[in-house]
DNA sequence: AGCACGCCGACT
DNA sequence: GTCGGCGTGCTC
C-alpha cells in the first residue's frame, strides 16, 4: 500500500488519504490504527482501505507518522458495522469507530522503552535507529513520545519493534491517559536479601517493635498462602499495624514496596460459581430453544423475539443456545441492561462457561476494559457479557447475540454520538455475520412486537413460569390497586403508605417474609416551597427546581438532579422571609423514614443511586437483603433481574411517577416497570401479592398490569400509535441545539430547521424548534426540533445529512446534535 | 472537534 | 491605534 484512506475521530463525513512511507509499507494494513498529521494536530485514525494512486490526487498528500498496531484494532466486519452505524444514526464514521474501541486507546497508548543490550554497529549507523539508541543510552526507562520530543523526529513503531525483536530494547505498551490513569496499588514484599523463608524468623528475633514483628509475620503468612506480594492495605490490616511501622521496616531495608497496576477482573471478586446446575428445559423453554437451535445450526441470520413472562426461564434458553454456538467454534455476545448486570446474572453464565467470559462493566477501569477488549479480539475469550457498548465487542466468528430485556431504554446511547440503539445494532450485526439474534423480554417493546408481526423477527412465547425442583409452578402474583384519592378521603392519609399497604407489609414482617417497595424517585422530597409566597429554589445552572435530600447526619440539603450541584437548604424563604417552608412530594428517603417510623422492628434497606454510589454498593445492599432484611426499598434499579425466594409482597408507592411525563412512550414505560417489578413477587411455594398505589386507577397501563395482560396492552397502545404515526408506525428523529446564549440558540435552531425543511422529502413532517422540556442544563440552553416520517427513516437520514453538510459549521460553543430513533421526552 | 483567519466594538 | 469577542472555513 502506498496510500491509505484513514477514518479520523472528527465529526466530518469523509476519509482522508495519506501516503505511506516505504518502511511502513509492509506493516500497515486495513483496520490498523495510524498516527497522522491533521492540520496542526496529530490524530489517531483507523485505516479504512487502500488509498488511490498518489499521482491521481489533487491535493498535497501527507504521510502517516506511525503505525500503532501489529494486529488490526478494527476487523473488516467492525469497519462495515461502524459504517452502517454512521449512516443510520447520521454521525461520522470516526465517531462510530471511536465507540467501538476501548476509551483512551486513541488518546495516549504510550510505549515505554528500555535499552537492554549493546546495539550492533549496523544499528548505530542506521539513520533513524542511531539517534534513537543514542537517546536511550543511559536512560533507565522512557516513553516513545518523550523520545520523539527530544529528537524532534518521528520514530516509527515498526523500527522499534524490529529492535525489540532482536533483543536490543524492551518495549512495554501501556495505556496512559492523564485523565483516567491506569489504576495502581502499593504492594509489599521482602527485599532481596531477606527472601529466604528462614530469614523471616531471624527478623522477628532482631526486631524490637511488636508491630514490626507482626508485619513480618503477616507478610510471611501471606507468602505461605502463595501471595508473596500482598496489597499494602491487606498487610496492614492483618498485622493491625500502621504505615509508620511499615515505613521503618522499609527504612531498614527488610521489606520494600512496589507500585503495580491493578489488573483485576470483576470476576475475581466473585466466589467460584460451582458446577452448573443440571437442568432440563421445561416444554415451553424447549420449544423456544429448538427454534433458536435450528437457526444456529443453519448458521444463517435470523432474529427471534422471545416473549417470556417473568420467571419463565429465558436465561436457560440463552445458555443452551450459546453452548451450541460455542460448539461450532463461534462466539457470542450477551447484552444486559446495566442495572441487571448483578453478580446473580454473571454467576449463572459463569457456572456454565467458566473463564471464557469477558464481563464488561461500567465500573471497570480503563486498564480492565483494554484487557478484556484485547482478549476478545485475539480470540482468547469467546463470550462477552455487558451493557450497551458490548454490542461492539471486537469478536470474530460471531454466532449469537442475545439482547436481554430488549425493551430497556438504557440500550439507547445519548450523550456522545453515535446515538445508537444497541438492540438495533445487534440485529444488524447478526445480519452481517450470518448470526442469530435473540431479543428477550417479559414486556417487549412495541417496535419489536410489530417487527415480529411484520415478519422481520420470529416470535417465540414462553407464557408459563418454570416449576421449581419440587415440580410446583409459581403462579403470577395477585395485583391490587389502591386508590390514593379514596384513601386520603377515608383515612386522612398522612404519609406515602396507605392502610392496605401498611397492613400487607406488617403481615410479611410477622411471617418472616420479605417486601420489595418501588418508589421511582430518589431524594427526600422533589420540591421545597414557601407556603406564603410560593417561592421554590431553582438550580443556578439548570431550569429545574432543586430536590430536597437528607444528609448523612439527618439534616437537609438541596440537590439538582440534572447537574448534581448541591446547596445547603434554607431556614426561611429568601424571598419573603417566611419560616413556613414545605417539603412537597415523596422520594425514597422520605419513604425510608416513614417505614422506620411505622415498623421500628423491621430492617429496611434503601437502594437508589445515592445509596449505591460507593463501589460494591449494590452488592452490599443485595447481600443484606438476602441475609433476611425485611424491606428493600428502591428506585427502578430494584425492578430488574432480582430473584429472592422469600419476597411475597411488592408495593409500588406511587405508580403515577412517570405516567404524566410529556412522552408518547410514558404509558409503555409505566406498564413495563409495573410488570417487571410485579414479577419479583412470589415464587413456587409462596404466592406473591402486588399492591399498586395510584391516583389514576383507571389508567390503561395500570389496568392491563393488573391482569398481567401484555398482549392486551400492546394491542391497545399500538392502535393509538398508529393513529398518530408514532413508532413503530412512523419514524422519529430529533435535532438538539445547545449553547450558552438563549437568543443565539433559538436563532440557530430556527435557521437550521429552515434549512432542514428545504432538504426534506415531502413525507417528512418537521415541527417548529421549541425549548427542550428542561430548557437549561449545566448553563447550556437547549432547543429542539422533531422530525417524523411516515414512510421510512431513510428520508429522515438523508434530510439530516444534507442539512448538516450545507449548513456548515456552527459558532464556537454551540452544538447541533442529531438523534435518530430518539428515546426520551418526545 | 479544534484551530486559524478575518471582521467589528471598547479599551490602553 | 490594538486586544479580543465571534462567525466562517478547513483539515488529506
Amino acid at each position: 500500500m502506498t496510500t491509505v484512506d484513514v477514518v479520523l475521530p472528527v465529526p466530518v463525513d469523509q476519509t482522508y488519504t495519506y501516503g505511506v512511507p516505504t518502511e511502513m509499507r509492509d506493516t500497515v494494513d486495513i483496520g490498523h490504527r495510524v498516527l497522522v498529521p491533521f492540520g496542526k494536530r496529530r490524530l489517531t485514525g483507523v485505516v479504512a482501505s487502500e488509498g488511490p494512486d498518489p499521482e491521481s490526487v489533487d491535493f498535497a498528500l501527507k504521510d502517516i507518522l506511525d503505525v500503532l498496531d501489529e494486529r488490526p484494532a478494527c476487523s473488516e466486519e467492525m469497519l462495515r458495522l461502524t459504517k452502517w452505524i454512521a449512516n443510520y444514526y447520521v454521525c461520522s464514521w470516526g465517531e462510530a469507530i471511536k465507540a467501538a474501541l476501548p476509551s483512551g486507546i486513541n488518546v495516549k497508548s504510550t510505549h515505554r522503552l528500555r535499552r537492554t543490550e549493546e546495539p550492533p554497529g549496523q544499528w548505530v549507523e542506521h539513520e533513524q535507529a542511531g539517534p534513537l539508541l543514542a537517546d536511550l543510552e543511559g536512560r533507565d526507562d522512557t516513553t516513545l513520545s518523550a523520545i520523539r520530543k527530544r529528537l524532534g523526529t518521528t520514530v516509527p513503531l515498526g523500527l522499534v519493534r524490529r529492535l525489540a525483536a532482536e533483543g536490543i530494547l524492551e518495549v512495554n505498551t501501556q495505556l496512559s491517559d492523564a485523565r483516567v490513569s491506569a489504576k495502581t496499588a502499593t504492594y509489599v514484599r521482602f527485599s532481596a536479601a531477606f527472601q529466604h523463608p528462614s530469614a523471616a524468623a531471624d527478623l522477628v528475633e532482631q526486631l524490637r517493635g511488636s508491630k514490626q514483628k507482626a508485619l513480618i509475620e503477616a507478610l510471611a503468612g501471606f507468602r505461605e498462602e502463595g501471595t508473596p506480594e500482598p496489597l499494602r492495605t491487606d498487610l496492614l490490616e492483618r498485622a493491625e499495624a500502621s504505615h509508620s511501622s511499615l515505613n521503618s521496616l522499609v527504612d531498614k531495608g527488610m521489606v520494600e514496596t512496589v507500585e503495580k497496576e491493578v489488573v483485576r477482573s470483576p470476576l475475581d471478586d466473585l466466589p467460584d460459581p460451582g458446577p452448573a446446575p443440571d437442568h432440563t428445559l421445561h416444554p415451553s423453554q424447549q420449544e423456544a430453544y429448538d427454534a433458536v437451535a435450528r437457526a444456529v445450526e443453519d448458521q444463517s441470520y435470523q432474529t427471534f423475539l422471545l416473549h417470556g413472562i417473568t420467571g419463565s426461564g429465558k436465561t436457560e434458553v440463552y445458555i443452551a443456545a450459546l453452548k451450541d454456538v460455542l460448539a461450532q467454534g463461534r462466539t457470542g455476545i450477551i447484552l444486559v441492561p446495566e442495572i441487571a448486570l448483578t453478580p446473580q446474572t454473571v454467576q449463572r453464565f459463569r457456572s456454565h462457561f467458566g473463564d471464557t467470559i469477558a464481563v464488561l462493566h461500567s465500573q471497570m477501569s480503563m486498564g480492565e476494559r483494554f484487557d478484556a477488549w484485547r482478549q476478545l479480539r485475539d480470540g482468547e475469550l469467546s463470550i462477552a457479557i455487558g451493557p450497551r457498548s458490548a454490542v461492539l465487542a471486537p469478536m470474530d466468528n460471531l454466532g449469537l447475540i442475545v439482547v436481554d430485556e430488549e425493551h430497556e431504554s438504557s440500550y439507547k446511547q445519548f450523550d456522545p454520538a453515535p446515538r445508537y440503539h444497541a438492540r438495533d445494532v445487534a440485529v444488524m450485526r447478526a445480519y452481517l455475520n450470518d448470526a442469530v439474534c435473540v431479543l428477550g423480554s417479559a414486556t417487549p417493546s412495541l417496535e419489536s412486537v410489530m417487527n415480529a408481526e411484520w415478519g422481520k423477527y420470529t416470535r417465540l412465547n414462553m407464557p408459563e413460569r418454570v416449576p421449581d425442583s419440587s415440580g410446583t409452578s409459581a403462579e403470577l402474583p395477585n395485583v391490587e390497586i389502591v386508590d390514593l384519592t379514596l384513601q386520603k378521603r377515608k383515612h386522612q392519609l398522612e404519609g406515602a403508605l396507605s392502610e392496605p399497604l401498611r397492613a400487607a407489609i406488617r403481615a410479611r414482617i410477622d411471617r418472616g417474609e420479605q417486601t420489595i417497595l418501588l418508589q421511582n424517585r430518589r431524594g427526600f422530597a422533589p420540591v421545597i416551597e414557601c407556603c406564603d409566597c410560593g417561592w421554590a429554589p431553582l438550580c443556578r445552572d439548570c431550569s429545574v427546581t432543586m430536590t430536597v435530600h437528607k444528609t448523612r447526619s439527618g439534616g437537609r440539603m438541596l440537590q439538582c438532579h440534572y447537574c448534581g450541584r448541591t446547596e445547603p437548604t434554607m431556614r426561611a424563604c429568601p424571598s419573603c422571609n417566611s419560616q413556613d417552608l414545605h417539603q412537597i412530594g415523596t422520594g425514597t428517603q422520605r419513604v425510608e423514614d416513614e417505614l422506620n417510623d411505622v415498623f421500628p422492628d423491621a430492617e429496611v434497606l434503601r437502594m437508589d443511586r445515592d445509596s449505591t454510589r460507593k463501589k460494591h454498593g449494590h452488592h452490599k445492599i443485595l447481600s443484606q437483603f438476602r441475609n433476611g432484611a425485611d424491606i428493600l426499598l428502591g428506585t427502578q434499579m430494584i425492578a430488574k433481574g432480582l430473584d429472592f425466594s422469600r419476597v411475597t409482597l411488592v408495593g409500588v408507592v406511587d405508580a403515577d411517577v412517570g405516567l404524566l411525563l410529556p412522552d408518547f412512550r410514558a404509558e409503555e414505560r409505566t406498564f413495563q416497570l409495573l410488570t417487571q417489578v410485579a414479577g419479583r413477587a412470589g415464587r413456587a411455594d409462596l404466592r406473591g401479592e402486588v399492591i399498586l398505589q395510584t391516583r389514576n386507577p383507571e389508567h390503561k397501563a395500570l389496568q392491563f398490569a393488573l391482569d398481567h395482560d401484555f398482549d392486551g396492552f400492546a394491542a391497545s397502545e399500538l392502535e393509538d400509535r398508529k393513529i398518530l404515526s408514532y413508532p413503530p408506525f412512523g419514524h422519529l428523529a430529533t435535532v438538539e441545539f445547545r449553547g450558552p446564549k438563549e437568543a443565539r440558540v433559538e436563532r440557530l435552531a430556527e435557521n437550521w430547521t429552515k434549512a432542514l425543511r428545504k432538504h426534506s422529502a415531502s413525507d417528512v413532517l418537521i415541527g417548529d424548534p421549541s425549548p427542550a422540556s428542561v430548557k437549561r442544563v449545566k448553563k447550556q440552553f437547549r432547543y429542539r426540533t422533531v422530525l417524523k416520517s411516515r414512510q421510512s427513516q431513510k428520508h429522515l437520514q438523508s434530510a439530516l445529512r444534507r442539512t448538516e453538510q450545507s449548513f456548515g459549521s456552527v459558532p464556537n460553543g454551540y452544538h447541533v446534535s442529531i438523534d435518530v430513533d430518539a428515546v426520551g421526552l418526545l
